[in-house]
DNA sequence: AAGTGGTCTAGACCACAAA
DNA sequence: TTGTGGTCTAGACCACTTC
């Protein structure tokens, strides 16, 4: 990617993120980084406004761009987190043990329903528990139409679904839709995951699209209560 | 606001919600828009951009702007929500009890430290429990940092505290974060609510900041686990 | 009055998809 | 090859903040 905007952006970013432009300064004008950059004054605007989208600036009509403190914002900007990601930010070690993979020519009813299909159309399920801290605390159940995903194998979903499905399917995820309730554990939460007596169980429904808006993927994630942490950021739009 | 990309915006919402363009259907083309609104491309883009963000279009290169099917998506685009939409949807009649509305001289350490105060900053707390179906189902804490918000009356409380921020005392909100965790019951809660034997809490920390990126106003939303739901839509940047 | 960001224009070239 | 959206330019005028 070498376009002149995001190029802008990241050194921005760099720059924000090292602590040579401090917390609750100004950027320069929009004029003076269109000199410094020597570019026109709309790519400037869209590295500007990728900054502000992302947490980085509140921009301030006649005075400026203001740089936001990120360390009150300890968090990845709110979007299509997997569990990987959210381990490695708990920095403990986490293992994934893969309990079902299977190729279900018959989808019931309630998945053809989350996953709206038709016919016969077949679907992969995969169930797997996430250990964190030598616990079982989360159990993830997948659901991938079989359209667009022809094999897979347990030692993918071992490590990232969602690595094989960008980079070797390249199917472009683009939009996802979470669903956050609170359930009570079924008989499979309690012989899959460590409940210890917690009467709850967090569920985040996610409904991945590709990029023509086809939905492909369902996934429930069920979390222990205690070990669940759900973060977003939201920005006001107009 | 009467801003041309706007106006562009709306007609093609309306447009979409009314089912005059159907779902899965292309939008005419970047340069047909700009004929047919007689205006430049890169004003009909911000438009269609604006419609990409909010879920009402998938944009392909090459190929155009796919509608989405919104009944798919029978939610607002996450954002800032505040209880009343919350309740609208729901289609009961919710009431709000104010239990408390105080102006603490003296915040205590935790409140300090959420709302980032330092010296003798005074804050407003407000305790609201929120009533559906006859049932306290939501207790609302809310700390507003009082050099922002001069004056506040338990009527404003009863009704919705964002419409005086904004609209009364013209305060522009710009950003939030949230943060959803599960707690056990405090005796507050067990005092407030009626819990009917539930042993968890879901807890929605939200921290408001203001155009200029200072936290104004930190909240606690915590709600019985089986009434509550939240829904997010994450859209891939990029 | 001067400087800031917000909107808008009319062009240009490029990357990608479909025929 | 044609048409699509993505990037980029060099200007213009406007709304707002600060001095």
């Amino acid at each position: 990617m070498t376009n002149k905007y995001q190029i802008i952006f990241n050194t921005i970013v760099d720059q924000i993120k090292s602590g040579e432009i401090p917390p609750n300064s100004l950027l320069p004008s929009e004029n003076e980084l269109k000199e410094q950059y020597d570019t026109s004054r709309e790519t400037i605007r869209k590295a500007l406004n990728l900054l502000a989208q992302n947490g980085y600036i509140q921009k301030v009509r006649g005075k400026g761009s203001i740089v936001i403190d990120i360390n009150k914002f300890d968090f990845p900007v709110s979007g299509l987190v997997s569990f990987k990601e959210l381990a490695d930010k708990m920095e403990k070690k986490p293992r994934t043990i893969v309990n079902e993979l299977s190729l279900i020519f018959k989808p019931d009813a309630y998945i053809k329903q989350q996953l709206q299909l038709s016919g016969k159309d077949q679907v992969w399920k995969i169930v797997r528990t996430r250990e964190i801290g030598g616990k079982k605390i989360i159990l993830d159940k997948d659901y991938l139409a079989a359209k667009y995903v022809p094999s897979i194998t347990e030692e993918i979903c071992a490590n990232s679904i969602y690595a094989y499905l960008e980079n070797d399917l390249n199917l472009k995820i683009s939009f996802a839709k979470k669903e956050i309730v609170v359930e009570e554990p079924t008989a499979e939460d309690r012989s899959f995951l460590d409940l210890e007596g917690f009467h709850n169980i967090v569920v985040i429904k996610n409904y991945v699209y590709l990029e023509d808006a086809s939905l492909f993927q369902y996934t429930e994630s069920r979390h222990r209560p205690d070990k669940f942490r759900f973060v977003d950021f939201a920005r006001r739009t107009q």
